[in-house]
DNA sequence: ATGAAAGCGCTAACAG
DNA sequence: CTGTTAGCGCTTTCAT
């Protein structure tokens, strides 16, 4: 047995019986109720913080069915853009007196659902999730549970009513585009896994820039990795051993294209002098590679920040459909070139 | 209004009419009580199935005093340490079907005692705060409280009962005793600012490692970031505006070797070449960088995960002190070498 | 094996 | 302005 036993706490009924009030008036007191006389409220008040008081929210929380608390699942936790985008929505959840739990999923739709569970039976007030699996197959459950589900960055190929996404072809066929405009036509693209819907529209953004540009894509400069670094690695030796090599590569993300970069590094080529190269995300990293990372900016922290605030407004009771888009920027920095002549 | 209005969920009260019993018999069932016979058990699963059933851990919590909740509070979610450890702790914790809140403290004491008290009116079953700047102060506030606070790498010079710390001075000797062996003499340190717990360890193995080998510190090659990448590039800026040179630099962290190392480029030094460079922490980033850089590997998501561990141990009703102590272990890569003859 | 009843800490409707 | 009462959803004695 150690000291955190659990015996009772103090509560407004032990204040009540030492301010000799009724345990209802210690709680209108205590809410600042302008229903209890000042000088009785202020009496409360002292007792209260002499006793060290400390209001029971789980009480609270039971008669008041809310429990200021939201609930937000992510893929990994320890993924750069997800932590920013947790620090967002931690942010302005904090501002507005919630508390934010959160959990890791690690991508399985399965997973995803049986935390989303989870945060309903701890009867969280709302729920947001990034990168779901599950997308518009909440609607029905977000609705049994009368829970409102946010989704930020939907990577299920469905349309959610409430959801706060990147646009992402804009930001890359602006990248490729950017390309073009320096000279390149032979331009590959490593993307992320299939199916995700981000990889999906920036491989669209992809191609869109080249049909502007009347380039016809080439099938064996499209390959595919993890969108994580090792697969960066893998996707883009598989696009040195080619018998023709491309002049510039688009990546799907930042990390995607550190990948790359390390693998050109070790074939004994310049970036951007032999191979152009550029992401997406504009993860903190990318300004700190050697070179400096050509990237399409992501607003990690603000569609955190924008998803809760949904959430907030839904939970005040205003209702509308919330499909907020953001878009990318392009950041142009040294590792784009014009292609050698 | 919205369709997210609160109306009242179906109850075990709901399921124990419909199943023609008492609603404890019920909550009984559900639990898996042997005191309910098997077929009614059966019975009541199946009308709690089929009404779609979903338990109310607000009630439950108000009934059991316990939330199965615990608290984290960091410093910055979006810092790769911290995210990496949150990881940890959220792993075993749902592994143990606790759920987790996070909060940001900024790096502010206030803040954090802030946090810690939210944290506690929510009757969290227990606390972890990383990078305290409360330390010890916390043994009466959590004796009060009766909820356990556990602290990783505790930043306030105190010793505080339940902690997972990284000692920090082997491993920075052993990275500058790695320096020396090369040949190395003249080495600089890049801190942090002054005070924090983990700044001062480090220093004190650079400090070691120089008398072991009998060199005298100099002064002006002792300077201090902020243990992020601008205060890198900033103390060695001023490293390099020194009549004389060190041939080697320890840092703080990582993150102030990377900005370091961004500096020395910039001045057309090479690193191993002209200047060998060492940091702290092994965030992934340290191995992708222009050279992978020497480190020392921080166990930052074990750190999380034993924290956890000691907090589920003493939920448990176990005790026993538990400093625990982890060592970080020298990574050594391409950012050291000799020094120029 | 089951039910009745009390209680966890709080809010809120109602009565005065 | 204040007290009484009921109730939020659940667990847990105590009877039977």
């Amino acid at each position: 047995m150690n000291t955190f036993a659990r015996s009772s706490y103090i509560s407004i009924k032990d204040i009540a019986k030492a301010a000799g009030v009724s345990h209802a008036t210690v709680s209108r007191a205590l809410q600042s109720s302008s229903l209890v006389k000042p000088e009785t409220a202020q009496r409360i008040r002292e007792i209260a913080q002499r006793f060290g008081y400390r209001p029971n929210f789980v009480g609270r929380s039971l008669a008041t069915q809310r429990t200021q608390t939201i609930g937000v699942v992510v893929n990994a936790i320890a993924d750069p853009i997800v932590a920013e985008m947790v620090s967002g929505v931690e942010a302005v959840a904090r501002a507005h007196d919630y508390s934010v739990y959160l959990a890791n999923c690690h991508a399985d739709p399965e997973t995803e659902m049986r935390v989303v569970q989870s945060f309903h039976e701890r009867r969280v007030d709302g729920i947001l999730v990034a990168a779901s699996r599950v997308g518009a197959l909440y609607e029905p459950i977000a609705a049994q549970m009368r829970t409102p589900i946010i989704l930020i960055n939907n990577q299920h190929p469905s349309s959610y009513k409430y959801s706060v996404n990147i646009n992402s072809i804009p930001g890359s066929r602006e990248a490729v585009g950017h390309l073009v405009a320096l000279g390149h036509r032979d331009i590959a693209y490593i993307g992320d896994r299939f199916g995700y819907q981000t990889d999906l529209d920036r491989f669209s953004g992809y191609r869109q820039a080249l049909e502007l540009a009347g380039i016809a894509a080439r099938e064996e400069w499209i390959v595919h990795g993890d969108g994580k670094l090792e697969g960066g690695t893998l996707a883009m030796r598989k696009l040195l051993d080619l018998p023709a090599l491309p002049s510039a590569v688009f990546c799907y993300n930042d990390m995607t294209a550190i990948g790359a970069l390390r693998v050109i590094h070790e074939h004994s080529l310049r970036v951007p002098q032999d191979i152009s190269l550029a992401g997406f995300d504009d993860l903190f990293l990318a300004s700190y590679t050697e070179p400096p990372l050509t990237t399409v900016r992501q607003p990690k922290h603000e569609m955190g920040r924008m998803a809760t605030e949904i959430l907030l407004r839904i939970l005040a009771g205003e209702d509308s459909d919330a499909r907020t888009e953001v878009k990318g920027e392009l950041i142009v920095r040294a590792s784009t070139a014009p292609p050698r002549a």
